[in-house]
DNA sequence: ATCCCGAGGG
DNA sequence: CCCTCTGGAT
């Protein structure tokens, strides 16, 4: 796979892709965090089917803070994972509180030291949130970035690092969501749709391609 | 039966 | 590196 055939993908996927964005409901950075932080393990209709009465009840970071795990895990209990999600929720809105003044910081370092966000969640908070760029590598983009043969990567990390050298930084935050949906609608992880592909003659992983 | 915009602990 | 946490949709 060569950088012309890359540079290729990664257009078609623009054009493919352009101007989509997250599913994901919120009316702050606040609320982005606790739905990002539900979206573990779950989709993304799941976490939305919640958070409108959630959010309603609870709104900011002082809010959830008062809340003890007995409290919360009812709520959020359909999204699963989710006497963890309670308990780091609870915790890094107590944080928030504590440390940034109830506002989520703009900062990775400080993100990732809040219970329960590691470096995917921090990432999307980051270029969604904020629109500081960075690339989230979750499950969609580490399987099919792997596939078109645009990363070459064990882990979430390496396929970070690779994307991003591939790949200008003021695309990174869009070129996340363009990997998400193409593996969310097409190249899903039981079957993926290559005979549907816009990428379908330049994927190094379609075994029926024609060329 | 398998997967979903993961993270922490052992 | 492996395991665990977890319900709901398909």
């Amino acid at each position: 796979m060569g950088k012309q055939e890359q540079q290729q993908i990664l257009k078609i996927l623009e054009e493919t892709y352009r101007g989509s964005e997250t599913a994901l409901k919120f009316g702050s950075l606040f609320q982005l965090l606790v739905a990002v932080m539900l979206s573990a393990q779950t989709n993304d209709n799941q976490v939305n089917a919640i958070t409108g009465q959630l959010f309603a009840r609870y709104a900011t970071a002082a809010d959830f803070a008062s809340l003890t795990p007995a409290e919360l895990e009812p709520l959020i209990s359909s999204c699963g994972l989710y006497k963890n999600k309670a308990k780091n929720i609870i915790a890094a809105a107590r944080m928030i509180c504590e440390k940034y003044g109830g506002e989520v910081p703009a900062d990775k370092e400080a993100l990732v030291k809040l219970p329960g966000v590691g470096g995917k969640t921090a990432n999307v908070i980051l270029s969604v949130g904020f629109g500081i760029p960075a690339l989230a590598v979750d499950t969609h983009v580490f399987r099919v970035a792997n596939r078109l043969g645009l990363a070459a990567a064990k882990t979430p990390e390496q396929t970070e690092t690779q994307l991003c050298a591939l790949i200008p930084k003021q695309q990174w935050g869009d070129a996340h969501h363009w990997l998400i949906w193409h593996g969310r609608k097409v190249c899903k992880a039981q079957h993926p749709q290559c005979n549907q592909c816009p990428l379908e003659n330049l994927c190094p992983s379609n075994q029926g391609q024609s060329n």
